[in-house]
Formats: structure tokens, C-alpha cells, sequence
DNA sequence: ATTTTTCTTGAATACGTATTCACAATATCA
DNA sequence: TGATATTGTGAATACGTATTCAAGAAAAAT
């Protein structure tokens, strides 16, 4: 039921060979523009469009990027995916997703089901690698980038924020807030993301002179987070400040300091977030945060990325891109802060 | 570089032809248990994975599900996304996303790109399409269905939630409650989704003798909810009671309710939505809404996708799913409710 | 007008796998 | 034991396209 139309069949309605008609369809080769019409004209009459599948087993590249991502719940992700998306598709790229559930799963598999796609490129979001399939990865020559993940691998390409630099800018902050029993809810401690925003942040606050009273790893979970904020309360030395891992933990501290705690932003105690999602702007929450310039770490992966794709094969690299810090309401700004 | 190891480079390293080691990773064709053994060892050793591109050539199915999806700033797409992933990876499928960014974008040539991919089906959400790509699809008997959205066309699949029953159950809900200025702020009117829910609204309140004092079309977008519920205040006859699209808007309604008109939620004015993403239950917001059952939805979805790809061409059919009103503090609860 | 060059086109082949088909080898039965 | 049924395997081919390669037509140069 199901007839397919094959290039051979547009040949023989436009009375030409069928490497001509492939030539119609590949960019970049002549064909005389009266054969060009004919061809055209009979592709469209039969509603032929080239088999993508064939096309890629020849040529060898199936202009297709592998994408890999986990932690769907925490709206930077959904954010990034769309413009991950819109960046390759303008450049005529596909996006193969597999969602990594849940953070223990093995990725390993599915990159290897990735591989067995034969796709051009694969970009990780948020989670690791094994050393086996990085040595594997880089035998076969294909392009991988860990996106807002770092991983110590010289043969590793990685984008991520700056994010030491984002953590010790937030404690400067808070000590320059007067806040002095300030608490960290880290993220997890097993990626290089919430390592390093902690190890910034510790590094901020020893240099300001200052100490954490706490700090709690939530592994980038909502409930672990809203967990984590009642220990920290219900301790007999009670925070005035509260640094998140990312916003969207962040968001579950506010919302248990409001609502279970009874406590008032930024009066009681400061939060301060990292990530910058569209929601930290809602006024609900108008939450204080370094930002992660999303747009240009999505336009620097897609660059790396293609350009090893597509041009000569550039040595792996690690990029750093800083964001502000973005002050709103949820934390109490120092006097004359600029 | 990238050296490619084929089937046939396994066949001569375990010394057997290439259709053997072609029936080893076959699941379903016998090999004798020996040369099994020889062959998957040689394999591993070369680090042979088989083509997927070449086998879908032959095989004519890709085992690849296209998915096209907009509005991702609403979580209810995240979140569906990671359950059709999930789902549909369970069965062996793979997903080619592609993201409609905006409303207006014709999705018409994203589905000819499908198409062009070999996909085995395809999935749409939240969008609709041409007459004309319908009558493609249905000819070449390719399976397509349309994810909470529905569609007047025969030849369509559609799996939604009972969005007029939802409307209904709403407005009794709120006429229940003692409401006599209920407002709407709408989803977009030229979506079924947005359609139903409001007739199915306008009915229910008719239904009980009541009536909306105002109406707003604010299509699915947050910002245009907020500008919808600033116009709802600021004339004469002030709302008691708002039923939002669905609950990406109603978040919206509340952050302007009560960050800028400093009004109470729901002393001032009761607030409902529609979806139950996961963020309603967050203490915050706290929202009333109807629950579309997303897992069920999904279930539905790639069960009737799948029993079209693999069993007999199933008859075309539209699916509603029931979803209960849930019952949190955004909106005045009437005497007795159960 | 003849040679050289450029441009078009078709015949043949390759990509990596799944699938007939025929044949050899083994197992089953009388 | 001989005939038949049953596997198990390899040679050949097909899937739909892109890419040599050689040849023919047209254009440019002599």
C-alpha cells in the first residue's frame, strides 16, 4: 500500500537516467535547466522526495545529531533542547533525543545506539561519559560535546558556564550583604557543575573572610531540596542566606521557606540561584541569580560541533562562558552594589 | 580515520559468510549456537555495531518515530516528551524531535522532512496540519497522530483529554462555589483544545442558570495572560472567579493577581486551570485544575501508533480521556463538594 | 574547418545490510 | 540402511541513492 517512489521511478516519467535525477537533488551539482524542469515537474506529479536513509548510507554523513539530555523537569533543559533544535535545524540538521531518565541510568548503551545511527555528531547535556566509550568515541572520530557538563578527559569537548567564577561571585554577594550564617544546597557533588559552583562559592566566602554555616547536596532534586531547607531550619543555628545549586532548586527552597516556614524573602533569609530560567523573572518568584548565558553556550556547542563535523578536525576544547549575576528580589542587595 | 567495520569484516575475521553474522544480530533467525559464539566474539573484538541506516534500507521501517512539538515553555510538553520517550523507547523506537517554535512556523515541509527520513510514524503535538500533507500521509499509509490536539478530518488519529467535559465540570465548579463574575481567560481559539475547553465552559455555566462576564483569547502564552487578566481588573465590573486555558496561563493570572493588583487568591478571586502539570502541586501556586492523565495519554498514543506500524492498519480513531478536577487552594471550595 | 576545451548525461558500481534460494549436513523415521 | 524431513549455511541479489568514468554534444579557440 504503501508504493514508494524512488528516484528511478521520477527518471523514467521525465525520460531521463536516474543519476540525473539525483543530481536535481543534490545542492551543488549542474544539470541543463530544461532537464532540471522536466525532473522537477515529474518529481512533483509523482510526490517523490529523496530517501534520506540511502542518501546518508552513500554519502556517509546522515546529517543527523545525536542528543542526549536528563533532568527534563528543570525548565533550563526544555529552554536549551529548543534552542539546541533551532540552531541545527538552520544549519540542516536533525536532532535524534533519548532523554536519560533518571541520573543512575548508563548511558553507555544509548550511545552506542546513537553510533549505530550513524549520526554525524553527539551532544551530551548534563550527564557523564564512560572512559570506555570516550576512548571508543575518539577512535571513530566522531564529534562529541558535553553540554553545561565538564569532565576530565583531554579528549573531551565541553561547554558549560563559568561556574566558579558564577559561585564566588555569589558569595561575594552575600557577604557583602551582611548575611553571616550563610548555607549551601550544592548541587550534585558527582558533576563537575555542582562541584565547581560549590568550590567557587567556598572560595568567594573564604576570601571575604567568611564561612558556610552548611551545606547540603540535593543532587539538583526538588524534593531533596525542599528536604534539605527543612534540616536547615529546624537546626538550632538558622541560615539568613541560602545559595542553590540551580534555580530550579532554588524555587523549591523559596516555596518551603514561604509556604511551610513561614518565613519572608528576602527579610528573613536571602536566596540566590544559578541558571537564570525564564521562571527566576516571574514576579512569584523574582529570584536573584547568576544567569547562564544559554544562548551563546547553545551557538558555541553547535559551532564546535560542526566545525569538526564539517571542517578540519579542531582539537577538543573546553569553554568557559561567563554570566552575571542577575539581581531581582530574593536576596537583599548590598548598600551601593553595582 | 573513522574506519567503518562492516558485517563482512566480522564474516572473514570469524570465518563465516556475511549473511551469517547478518542472522546473528538478527533477533528472531537461528545460527547454530558454535558459530554464534565465533561471530559475536569477532565482533566485539572489531567493535562491530550493524548499520542501522543500511538495515532500515532494506527492511523498509526505521523503527524511528517522528515528534513534532510546540509550546515548551508549558511544561505539560516537557513532560510528555519525556514520557513518549520513555514509553516508546520501551518498544524499541527512537524519536526524531523536532520543535514548531512558533505557532504561525507550517509544520507542512517539518513532516515532509519526516517523511523524507523514513520514519515509521509520526507524532504531533499541540499543532495541526494541512489537508493536503493529510492526504499525503493517508496515501502513503504512513500512521500520524495528533497528541492533545484534535482534528476535524476523518482520516486523523487523536488522542486528547474530554477538554468540554473539563470546561463543563469547571464552570459547575465555580458556579458551585458562589462565583457571579467568572471570567475566561482562553486558549487559543484556533486549537480544538482551546475550542472545547471554552464551549465546553459556556455550557456548563448555561447550564447552571450563569453566565461569563468576559471572555479572552490569550492563546496559550503567558504574557498575553497577564495583559488578559490587567484588562479583566481595570474594568468596571471586577472578576470573582478567572478559568484559565490551562495552567501555564493560570500561573500567569496568579503572578499578576497577586505581585501586581495585590490581590488575595482565592478571598479576592478564585483561579483555575487546566492540565495539572507538575508545578501546580507546588505549594505556590497551590492550583485548582483539571488533570489531563498524561501517562495515560502517552499509553494511548503510542498503543494505537504501534498497532498500526506493526499489526493490521487499524480504522482512524479520536480518543478522549476522561481526567478528574483536582482540588488545591487557588479557588474557593463550595459547602460540601466532593 | 578543425582542434581543443567545457559542459551534460548515462552506464556501471558502491554503500552495508536483509533476504530469497539452493545446497550440504545432520537428524528422523521406516 | 535408505529415504525423508529438518536445519544450518553461503552465493547471489535487492534496497534507493551518490559517485566515478567514459562518451557525446556543444562551445570556444585556433
Amino acid at each position: 500500500m504503501a508504493e514508494r517512489v524512488t528516484s528511478s521511478d521520477v527518471a523514467r516519467r521525465a525520460g531521463v537516467s536516474q543519476p540525473t535525477v539525483s543530481r536535481v537533488f543534490t545542492p551543488g551539482m549542474r544539470v541543463s535547466p530544461k532537464l532540471e524542469e522536466r525532473v522537477k515537474c515529474a518529481a512533483d506529479e509523482l510526490g517523490y522526495r529523496p530517501n534520506t536513509l540511502a542518501r546518508s548510507l552513500i554519502t556517509g554523513r546522515s546529517r543527523t545529531i545525536g542528543l542526549i539530555v536528563a533532568y527534563l523537569d528543570n525548565p533550563f533543559y526544555p529552554e536549551a533542547l529548543e534552542k539546541l533544535s533551532l540552531a541545527l535545524k538552520e544549519r540542516g540538521y536533525h536532532i535524534l533525543v533519548f532523554l536519560a531518565a533518571n541520573q543512575a541510568e548508563e548511558i553507555d548503551p544509548v550511545v552506542e545506539d546513537l553510533l549505530a545511527h550513524q549520526v554525524d555528531g553527539i551532544i551530551i547535556a548534563s550527564v557523564g561519559i564512560s572512559n570506555k566509550l570516550t576512548e571508543r568515541i575518539h577512535r571513530e572520530g566522531i564529534p562529541l560535546i558535553l553540554f553545561n557538563r565538564g569532565q576530565d578527559d583531554r579528549r573531551l569537548s565541553s561547554v558549560t558556564s563559568a561556574n566558579f567564577d558564577g559561585g564566588r561571585r555569589v558569595a561575594e554577594f552575600l557577604v557583602a550583604g551582611g548575611h553571616t550564617r550563610i548555607a549551601h544546597i550544592s548541587g550534585w557533588q558527582g558533576s563537575s557543575t555542582g562541584r565547581d559552583r560549590r568550590t567557587g562559592f567556598i572560595a568567594g566566602l573564604k576570601a571575604a573572610g567568611a564561612d558556610m554555616i552548611r551545606c547540603i547536596d540535593s543532587r539538583f532534586r526538588r524534593e531533596e531540596a525542599m528536604e534539605a531547607t527543612r534540616r536547615l531550619f529546624s537546626a538550632t543555628e538558622v541560615p539568613d542566606a541560602i545559595f542553590a545549586g540551580n534555580d530550579h532548586m532554588a524555587f523549591a527552597v523559596m516555596d518551603t521557606v514561604r509556604c511551610e516556614l513561614l518565613l519572608r524573602i528576602p527579610e528573613d533569609v536571602s536566596i540566590v540561584g544559578y541558571d537564570d530560567v525564564s521562571m527566576a523573572a516571574w514576579p512569584t518568584y523574582g529570584l536573584t541569580t547568576v544567569r547562564q548565558p544559554a544562548n551563546q553556550m547553545v551557538e558555541k556547542t553547535v559551532e564546535m560541533l560542526l566545525a569538526r563535523i564539517e571542517g578540519d578536525a579542531t582539537e577538543p576544547q573546553k569553554l568557559e562562558i561567563d554570566g552575571p549575576l542577575i539581581i531581582r528580589n530574593s536576596a537583599r542587595v548590598p548598600e551601593g552594589w553595582t
